[in-house]
This record gives structure tokens, C-alpha cells and sequence, in this order.
DNA sequence: GATTGTATAATTGTATACATAAACACGAAT
DNA sequence: ATTCGTGTTTATGTATACAATTATACAATC
């Protein structure tokens, strides 16, 4: 179907399904606190919010709970999950955990050819730093993330690590107007991508757990 | 509805939902190789495979897709994952880190309510090795890295590391048969219950990282 | 013979109708 | 007033019908 619709955040989503889509915004409503924490989430009443039918819903609603933002109690319905802020900071550090050996198991596993997406990232994000251009930093920067996700080569990991993403997505705008936030995120990256290059693992890991904490740090 | 319906490995499942026992049934297939890789899942198939309509299908496909058990291709369908035996080493190597990280956090935050029943699941242990009975072992042992999971007290981790159990159910009843191997968890459990009681992390972590290795190597 | 175009079949995506279980309201019995 | 029972309503669980997309077969063209 490929339909063009307009997500609640006022950006065109154009996902494959309404399912997926559909999962995706609950999200954004849920990290948001659009979706209150402890509502019940009533088919229904999401069909009507969200102009669909129950089949989608239903599927959408099955994989937030996969992921742990709702809770499923069987034949009462659907519950958003309440995260606090020591939820959060668990999350940070499971997140953390899982990104360190992300960049381990990537410096040994790397390709040549995810090797030269990685430095074309890093080329675009010291250009962007120097323009100052925080949108497409943004999006660099998440791809920086996802290109390590690649290379670490194990699908569940990366699987794992991208639903994490979307925890400090809403997160942002905050700190960033900062001065030294683009030049500070670059520092890091550059750390990191320096010991990929250098193919040097536990320096890699430090750089990677340094720059975890300090984004946890920017972003509280 | 709460049937009661016979799955395939003959042991009678009385879950709530076809759409949750089916998920189940579905993983038990992927990971005994009766579903084998790449295969594709087409929902109809499934449907007369599994006596279930279309419905539940989707929704367990939904739910392996979350887990990465599945790959599901917009418009084309779901074909079943292929593990390697890197990635299942890798599986284990993900599974180890976040039993490290819920045993500091149990440690740390466990109750005096979730001390004692740790404490009977424990003597209990002790009790069924000595009888030498390897079944009520393993849920005994099953119980215990949940009762772990819990008293971490963070419901995203408890979520994951519940859903890495299926990776080595399967693979049971091979290594259990030799003499030391009772003995063997026996005192391994031991040291991470005596870290609980000490209230010492670094031993609990220590004691629990070691248990996951020695489990991958009596597992492989 | 290979390739492209088109009709047909098969499969996924979505909507809706039906079945069943939980929530609710309300009155009778204690 | 509280508890219990019963009928009603609402919501979830399941099945099925319809729509849209993709795969397949086969003919036409080069």
C-alpha cells in the first residue's frame, strides 16, 4: 500500500505497513508521554485515534510489548508501561553494556567496505560540525551507531541496539543547543573511529563506554 | 478461551491465547530444526499445520520477528533466521553479559522476600542433587536465574534474559547425563547464592560470569 | 534463445463480523 | 450497609471476507 501519512510529530512517515507505522508512532506517543503511564490502551479507541482497524492495532500493540513499552494482561487488555527515572538509567546501561561489545565484536569483524562507510560518516560529521548544522548531525550521528551495529555482524544485537535508539530519540533538542555539544560528540566519535582504524578493540570499548556515559550525561 | 491443546513435543500447553501458545510452539520448531532455515512461513500453511486461523498466525509472527527468530519482508512474507554456531556462541556471549549485569542489580536491590525464596529454590537444589533427579533440576535451576531476573528488579532485562532461555532449553539432556554434572551447577549456584547472602557484587558477577562460561561449554 | 509484457494465481495486508470472557449495574437477600 | 447473583454491556480473542501486492506462467517481441 506504501501509504504517505502524517505521523504526530508532523513528519511525513511513509513505512510499509499500517502495523509497523502504526507501531512506531505509539512509540514516539508512549516516550513522549502522550500515552500516559499505567492507561489502558483500548483497541478501539486507537482505531479511532489513529484511523485504522483492529487487525493492525493488534499487531502493533503485540510488538510494543515485545519490546517492553506495554504490558498485555490476557482477555483485560493493554497497559503503557510507567518508566521512572532509574528505569531510564537502567536502560542507559544496558544500552551501554550492549554497545561496548557492539564495538568489539565490529573492530574485529569490520569489512573493508563497511570500514570506508564508517570513515565517510566520520568525513560528513566533521564537515557538518564545522557548518554547525545540528539536524544533519543528528541523523549522521545515528547512523555512526547503526553502521557499528552492522559491523558487529550478529543480527540480534543489532536488532537490540536499534529498538534502543529510540529512547533518547525524544530526549534531544535539550542539550544540544549547546555550543560544545557538536564539537564534544565529534571528540568521541573521533576516538572511537580512530580505533577501528587502528583495529586496537580495548580502545575501542573505553572509548565507546566514555562516550555512553557522557551522552547519558547530555542528555539527563 | 484457555484450550487445552497438545503441542508438538507432546506436552500439554493450557496457555491463554492461540496467539501466545502458537509463538511458543513456533519457537520450540525454529529452534529443534524442525523449522528449518530460511524457510518461508506462509501463514496459510501454518494455519492447517497449527489448526489455528490466520488471525493468531500474524500475531506470533509479529511477536518471533521482536526476537529475531524471524525476518519478515514486507509484501513477501517470514522466513525462519538460520543460527550458525557463531551465532549462537554470540547469543551466549549477550546472554552472559546481561546475567552478569542482573546479578549485580539483584545483589544490590534484592528483597528480604525474594532472599528467602532464593534461599528455598536453593535447599531445594541441594535437596533434588542428592536424589540425583535430573528433571525437577532443571526447573529448579530454570527458577533460579528468574528468581535473579526479578529481584533486579528492572522489567526490560528480565524481559530479554527470559527470552535467551529458549536458546538453551533445546539443547538440553545431552551433557546431563554424565555424573559430575548435578554437582557441578550444584556448586556453581552455590558461590552466586553465597555472594547474595555476603551481599558481595563483584563475587556475585565473578561467580555468575563463570557459571555462563562453564554452561556454554557443557551446552555446546 | 533471452527478454519483456500481460493475465492469472497465490500471498500478504486490512477490515469486519462473530465468539467469549471480563467489567459493570442493579436489585435481592442477609 | 454489604454481599451475592444475574443480566447487560463492553472489550478482547478469533475467524473470515475483501483489497492490494507479489509471484508465476506464458505468449509476444527482439
Amino acid at each position: 500500500m506504501a501509504v504517505t501519512v502524517r505521523n504526530l510529530t508532523g513528519v511525513k512517515s511513509t513505512n510499509v505497513s499500517l502495523s509497523t507505522d502504526l507501531s512506531v508512532r505509539l512509540k514516539e506517543d508512549i516516550l513522549s508521554g502522550k500515552l500516559k503511564k499505567n492507561q489502558k490502551l483500548t483497541e478501539q479507541v486507537i482505531c479511532e485515534e489513529y484511523q485504522v482497524s483492529r487487525t493492525p492495532v493488534r499487531e502493533a500493540l503485540v510488538a510494543l510489548e515485545s519490546e517492553g513499552l506495554i504490558e498485555t494482561i490476557p482477555n483485560r487488555g493493554a497497559f503503557v508501561i510507567g518508566l521512572s527515572d532509574k528505569d531510564m538509567d537502567d536502560i542507559f546501561t544496558l544500552r551501554r553494556i550492549y554497545e561496548v561489545q557492539a564495538t568489539r565484536w565490529a573492530i574485529e569483524r569490520i569489512t573493508d567496505e563497511e570500514m570506508e562507510a564508517l570513515e565517510e560518516n566520520f568525513d560528513f560529521m566533521e564537515f557538518y560540525t564545522m557548518k554547525k548544522d545540528v539536524d544533519k548531525m543528528l541523523n549522521i550521528n545515528v547512523n555512526f551507531h547503526q553502521m557499528i551495529y552492522k559491523a558487529s555482524h550478529n543480527r540480534l544485537l543489532r536488532h537490540l541496539l536499534s529498538s534502543y535508539q529510540i529512547y533518547v530519540k525524544h530526549a534531544k533538542t535539550a542539550a544540544m543547543k549547546k555550543d560544545d555539544y557538536l564539537e564534544s560528540v565529534l571528540e568521541e566519535h573521533r576516538r572511537i573511529f580512530r580505533a577501528f582504524k587502528d583495529g586496537d578493540v580495548e580502545a575501542g570499548a573505553a572509548a565507546m563506554e566514555e562516550h555512553m556515559i557522557n551522552s547519558r550525561k547530555r542528555h539527563k
